[in-house]
RNA sequence: GCGAUCGUAGCUCAGUUGGUUAGAGCGCCGGUUUGUGGUACCGGAGGUCGGGGGUUCGAGACCCCUCGAUCGCCCCA
């Protein structure tokens, strides 16, 4: 409980500490690794942006920008947004910096974001994503290999239990078209629908097909494909993407009421979703996208550059740390207690000198002097030093790991000196 | 924006149908015991019972408002 003059933290953030970091940290340890694997090159992206580039590149219809952006006005009286996902402004720099000259351009980043909902398991107004772009790449391959990152860090993270679920939504025209169908389809049985979807109806009728309601899921099954309205250029894009998931050994599954709620979404589109049933999908709560993308060919033209096809997708940090399990804080390799303070000079020499070595030490000289070895013992170490009426003792964990080595590197610290 | 559940020490929680000075375990600090020892015992610090109002002779318990948390809807990572 806070003391009553204590602020509070911001509803939605989170300060996240001990095991709950560890798994935070090995999820970002992991991802930067198998980037490189990739060659994706790193970027660090500002926190904010003119609010414009996120209401022009999202969509002003979307929820994301329609009511879930931090925007304020600066002192300059310009309107800024704290990001609410990485693409906008990653698209915003290739434009400004000239990274064109640098296309096809692999970049990878991570970072928090911030978007104004109702927090719950797995959902936070201050929230982490791990992102990956292809930018100026208009082939297939290019989705394949996104795709196969995104794989490859899901696995190397040693979830399990979850599938890509993978869409295509075509071209624009093949989009349009489908969406055309789909308004008209539904409106014929408007009065049947759940309230939502008739608002969706409106605003956003592609997503009347992963509604959750009851009422809607029996017009879904017979709803028009979006099969049917594929060009055959976009047919054949999706042939090479999925043919090319198959070689790289990546799993799918087609879902072909998968949309994604952004404007800028063309082609591709996809989602890793834990299967139902499954240990991660019960750890989620009713989240259920842990990482979500696909390709955006639309994007940096309605930021005002050339058309520029681009693939990307993100995953969120605190979703994947929540199905990578456990992760303790690593074991401490040295424990100096100095239980008599005539030697706490020595001790702090000591100390330093294992640090110096590269082995990991806690100090204990404070406090009543026959606690101070209870303390050092629940530390958990492999090495206890104890000082103690000019004599210094070594208790070896006789069940920690390459104790051998460990005792061979004090040895040549020469403590005594 | 809507709904449900919940707020008592640093943490996990007790607290009878409303009834003296609000408790326990763990943790923290100190002491005794032990003396290569994670023990046991004793003591201490730490609470405007989330906040405000109301009902009552009397509220941590009941009512209203508010803030916050958790979970769900919407939407999303």
């Amino acid at each position: 409980m806070a003391k009553g003059n204590t602020p509070q933290a911001i509803r939605g953030t989170q300060d996240i500490f001990g095991p709950e970091a560890e798994a935070f940290a090995f999820v970002v340890e992991t991802f930067e690794r198998v980037r490189k694997l990739y060659r994706f090159r790193r970027v660090e992206m500002p926190v904010f942006e003119k609010t414009e580039v996120f209401s022009r590149a999202i969509g002003e219809t979307t929820d994301v920008v329609s009511k879930e952006m931090y925007s304020f006005e600066d002192r300059g009286g310009d309107s800024l947004t704290l990001r609410p996902e990485f693409t906008a402004g990653i698209a915003r720099a290739f434009l400004t910096n000239g990274w064109q000259q640098h296309a096809p351009l692999k970049v990878a980043t991570h970072g928090p974001l911030f978007r104004y909902e109702r927090p719950q398991k797995g959902r936070y107004r201050q929230f982490h994503q791990i992102d990956a772009e292809i930018i100026g790449a208009a082939e297939p391959q290019a989705d394949v290999e996104l795709l196969a990152m995104a794989d490859q860090v899901i696995r190397e993270l040693g979830i399990e239990g979850v599938t890509l679920h993978l869409n295509t939504l075509g071209d624009g025209d093949s989009r349009e078209a489908w969406r055309a169908a789909l308004v008209e389809y539904f409106s014929a049985v408007k009065g049947e629908l759940s309230e939502d979807s008739q608002e969706r109806l409106e605003k956003n009728p592609l997503r009347i097909l992963d509604s959750k309601d009851r009422r809607d899921q029996k017009f879904v099954a017979d709803a028009p494909k979006i099969d049917a309205f594929l060009s055959a250029e976009a047919k054949a894009f999706f042939d090479a993407v999925t043919s090319g998931l198959d070689a790289a050994g990546v799993k799918w599954k087609r879902a072909e009421s998968l949309v994604r709620g952004l404007d800028y979404y063309r082609h591709t589109a996809f989602e890793f979703i834990p299967d139902e049933g499954s240990a991660a999908a019960d750890a989620l709560g009713s989240q259920s996208t842990i990482l979500g993308g696909g390709r955006y060919d639309g994007l940096m033209e309605s930021l005002g550059g050339a058309p520029t096809p681009a693939v990307g997708w993100a995953a969120g940090i605190e979703r994947l740390a929540m199905l990578v399990g456990d992760h303790q804080e690593s074991q401490t390799d040295v424990v100096v207690v100095v239980e008599d303070d005539e030697m706490v000079s020595q001790g702090q020499s000591a100390v330093s000198a294992i640090r110096d070595a590269g082995l990991s030490a806690e100090f204990i000289a404070s406090g009543g002097k026959k606690k101070r070895f209870d303390k050092a013992v629940k530390v958990g170490s492999r090495v206890i030093i104890a000082m103690s009426d000019g004599e210094r003792r070594v208790r070896y964990d006789e069940g920690s790991p390459d104790l051998e080595s460990l005792a061979a590197t004090l040895r040549s610290l020469d403590l005594d000196a």
